[in-house]
RNA sequence: GUGGUCUUAGCUCAAUUGGUUAGAGCGCCAACCUGUGGAGUUGGAGGUUAUGGGUUCAAUUCCCAUAGACCACCCCA
């Protein structure tokens, strides 16, 4: 036996059942919204051609996870969703059909340095619009992301939203170094964007012009169908320094943040028409967003909204004992067709005490016993937990008890 | 990727300037209690002090490397 580290790697993570529980409920929400706006599931593979993230993410291809398999190819680990989408609408076009809808929530890898809510595989829910040109994709896209958070009960989340065409001229560079004004500052941004090779004289230009800046036709739409759909004037603002630095986008970019917390974007997205033309030759409008489930999850967690989940398991059916290990499995069943969640006691030589005291450190909220006494009579002793009460029944009127 | 702080029992933490068998609380297991609870009493298990080297008569403590966590850059979700 060789003496290895049983930890994870860097950056990737074991999840308990109480963490994994949080995160299938969360996962579950989002469904939800998403499946309320028409927009159906799709997933792409884990392990992608390198040649199609390459040139199109900006500046940091060194975050690839990248290697040759055993077949010599050159591979990466899915970096973000909207690259293999793209790929994927390029090869399927025909087969989903114009326009299309879809969400998707799978794992993506970057090999960047981790930090607390900074992993190297962590979750994104992307949703995206393909095939539409008009700006009321962007609008409805939005509001989707923005309902996600409205549905999971934050009070305080903000979409903030510009347009690429008011930042039409700017270089890459300025474009980044925009993005980052609120948090290095008027000279940060200068200092960066001269740094990067940009003229001084240019950078202040670039500056001026952000802060003249007013929102246009696109925006104005978004901002006006978000008020139609119900978010109220605290949920979206123009935001003129909201730029995203990834190279594909174009038109409306938008970001929610949760204001009453200090971390970052919790969700970003784009439209990116030219993405599926510059991987395949195809052109296809796309418009839509990325969604940090991570993020998303440690915000509602500090804001208490996601439920204590402990387990799923509804009742335990305990053993009496070893004789009677087969009547509590026919209890189990039974219950089990009512549609309960039962865990049935895995050892029949523990006492009866010691299983109580299992379902109680497991979060179950009913026990049933079945001894000799309700045998006789042909019946069952339910008991609460949480309340400390039992009653003895017939197995089928428990189910109106149990459902409680 | 650069710089910094840190890692002792399942969890939260102790251990005097390097000095006997590394402690405590909580948790866990068992008995009291052969048909029922988180309490109580008593007892018990659990550590190669992250891993591997080095210095020293002696290392949890000092040095180096590796792994991981966190923080600031960087970047972003």
């Amino acid at each position: 036996m060789k003496n290895m580290t049983t930890q994870p790697l860097k950056g990737f993570r074991d999840f308990l059942p109480e963490q994994a529980l949080k995160r299938q409920w969360l996962k579950d929400r989002m469904i939800e919204v998403f499946e309320s706006w028409g927009y159906d599931p799709v997933e792409t593979p884990t392990l992608e051609p390198l040649s199609i993230f390459e040139g199109q993410i900006g500046d940091d291809e060194k975050l690839f996870y990248k290697f040759k398999d055993a077949g010599k190819r050159d591979v990466a680990l899915r970096y973000d969703q909207s690259v293999p989408i793209a790929r994927f609408m390029a090869e399927n076009k025909e087969k989903v059909g114009l326009p299309f809808r879809r969400y998707q929530i799978q794992p993506v890898f970057r090999a960047e340095k981790p930090q607390k809510g900074r992993y190297r595989e962590f979750i994104q829910c992307d949703a995206d619009i393909f095939g539409v040109a008009s700006v009321l994709a962007d609008a409805e896209v939005i509001a989707v992301g923005l309902d996600i958070y409205r549905k999971l009960g934050f009070k305080n989340a903000k979409v903030l939203v510009n347009d690429r065409a008011l930042l039409k001229g700017f270089p890459y560079e300025a474009v980044s170094a925009i993005d980052k004004l609120k948090k290095i500052g008027e000279q940060g941004a200068l200092d960066e964007m001269v740094s990067r090779g940009i003229s001084k004289s240019d950078a202040t230009m670039y500056l001026d012009k952000i802060r003249s800046l007013k929102p246009n036709e696109n925006i104005n739409f978004i901002l006006d169908y978000l008020s139609k759909q119900g978010f109220d004037k605290s949920w979206y603002k123009f935001d003129p320094t909201i730029a995203r630095s990834f190279s594909y986008s174009s038109g409306p970019i938008w970001e929610i943040v949760i204001t009453d917390l200090e971390s970052g974007s919790v969700l970003g997205g784009e439209r990116f028409d030219g993405l599926v033309e510059s991987i395949s030759g195809k052109k296809i409008e796309a418009t839509g967003f990325g969604l940090g489930f991570d993020r998303t999850l440690e915000a509602a967690e500090t804001l208490g909204l996601i439920p204590d989940l402990k387990t799923k398991a509804q009742v335990l059916v305990t053993i009496f004992d070893e004789n009677l290990v087969n009547n509590s499995a026919g209890i189990s069943s039974t219950l089990r067709d009512f549609g309960l969640n039962v865990e049935m006691y895995p050892n029949p030589t523990d006492k009866l005490s010691k299983q109580i005291k299992y379902a109680i450190s497991k979060g179950i909220k009913w026990v049933v016993i079945c001894g000799p006494d309700e045998i006789s009579q042909s019946k069952i002793t339910v008991k609460n937990l949480v309340l400390n009460e039992q009653v003895q029944c017939e197995i089928n009127t428990s189910k109106s008890i149990l459902f409680k």
